[in-house]
DNA sequence: AACAGAGTTCCATATATCGGAACAACAGGA
DNA sequence: TCCTGTTGTTCCGATATATGGAACTCTGTT
């Protein structure tokens, strides 16, 4: 079980890049940090924009591009701007469609959407921030797949913060000095302190609160999905308009969210253990 | 001019691979191919197992997984089976939230779902495969985003066939011949000729069938979008079961079907004219 | 024409990768 | 219990690869 724990007095390993808190992972890692920048750019980037983004040689940079372009994880628009590539999506449609966690979720997402007739989220913890693993919508009006995929940050999010108050408060405290706090709403967390005195009540509640954190009028409640032996840190939550969720409505889908948590942890360690 | 000229003697830079037809992409390759094999298992692969489909020294394979982790491109559960990571999630969700294609594409595919009232789909040609952008379905029983970003071969599709008679006939052979045909229904195309025959006459029609030759009991009507200046090639379908779309039905459908792309097309040379 | 900016190519050098082999951890079997 | 095969991890010299500075090309501008 120590697979990791050899790393004892080791002083850090790259505390450098702020950004990126991995350890050092050379050529790839420029690519992906290359990829990341195209991925994040709001306008698609020119070769320039990307020079002076990254500050490296001209000729590096655009060696890279090109490997990146050859692989089709980046795209080279005609007029010279740089755009994520489609395998990007291949790569994902893959990933999301076999990802086992998902896939045992998936039908008890179903029956709390049933029971409290509300939008759920599947939520999985990635460094300081929340994936959405999937999401049931109450009303089909707005496009689904807009959110699958899409992160947060876990301070502000109900998802979040009940993920991160399953972790050890050595690692809760190392995620806590690398998130910086935005003030998205009035009722955003602004400060570590405040995130740790909340994630103290979320630990003897039993589950978390978002109320209007994140986006304004969006309340939700939410419920740890914890399975160490499964590598597994997220959550599951019922969102709901504020004006459809007052303190005691929330207080009533605790349950069933809790329950739905529970059941799906159950069904974790089911398929886990027969496993070879 | 010669700029590659210095290597005279070497007999071929990369023929091994068949698979990846592109230049050589060094270390980024390498760590794409993984990433590609961890992606398509259908179980998760061990360590061992990745050993032997490489055939790579085991310091090597190990560097490489190491440092995908570490990126969270790969995730590396606690029993030792490799998972495509939570990050290709994340990439993807941008980049399909951005792509300019797809946003000025959507209404005119909502357009066409409304006077059709079938299901829509938009692909882009990668390769030999077409890589499905969006979809909009009639029906919302089945999980939508189980298309968005799957890939298909091109020679058994509407869409991909109907994008392949954009091409010009060399840039077509070339790509034939790295095609292996599969006979997925009775009506599949199974061979180079069969399909070069069929973009003959897709090319004079103007539109592309898929008379159930991908799916058994499952039509469609197709129109390409050709936007060469910005470097797409694509189309669109109204796809639906065969007994809603019999010949008559599938003909009345390619009006509006060519008509939104044509549409489409326009937009584009729209967004695009006024850039810079 | 001359210039500036953007993009591409080249080449010696530093560096990361390679790959073999030794080293751990763990399972079952005798 | 000890052995033995399997699986996963680490180390290190040789080598191939990426690096980055500079030269070069191409386009549009003054």
């Amino acid at each position: 079980m120590p697979h990791l724990s050899s790393n004892a007095d080791r002083p850090d390993p790259a505390e450098l890049d702020p950004q990126n808190a991995a350890g050092d992972t050379g050529t790839l890692g420029k690519a992906v940090a290359l990829l990341d920048l195209v991925a994040r750019a709001d306008m698609p980037p020119r070769f320039t924009d990307l020079l002076k983004q990254t500050g490296q040689p001209r000729g590096s940079l655009h060696r890279q591009l090109r490997h990146l372009v050859l692989e089709g994880l980046i795209d080279l628009s005609p007029d010279g701007v740089y755009t994520p590539g489609l395998r990007l999506l291949q790569f994902a449609s893959r990933a999301w469609a076999r990802n086992s966690f998902r896939l045992v979720a998936e039908p008890h997402l179903t029956r709390l959407h049933e029971t409290t007739g509300e939008t759920v989220h599947l939520g999985v913890l990635r460094d300081c921030e929340i994936v959405y693993l999937d999401k049931i919508e109450s009303r089909q009006a707005v496009r689904m797949h807009s959110q699958v995929g899409n992160s947060a940050p876990a301070y502000c999010t109900g998802v979040g913060k009940v993920s991160l108050s399953c972790l050890s408060d050595e690692d809760l405290h190392r995620r806590c000095a690398r998130m910086t706090f935005d003030a998205y709403t009035q009722a955003t967390l602004t400060d570590a302190a405040a995130l740790l005195a909340e994630i103290e009540k979320i630990r003897s509640r039993g589950f978390a609160y978002d109320l209007e954190e994140h986006q304004p009028g969006i309340r939700c409640v939410a419920a740890s999905i914890h399975a160490p032996a499964a590598g597994i840190v997220g959550g599951i939550s019922v969102t709901a308009p504020a004006f459809r969720a007052g303190p005691e409505q929330l207080e009533a889908w605790a349950g069933p969210v809790c329950a739905a948590a529970s059941a799906i942890v159950a069904d974790i360690a089911r398929r886990l253990g027969p496993r070879r």
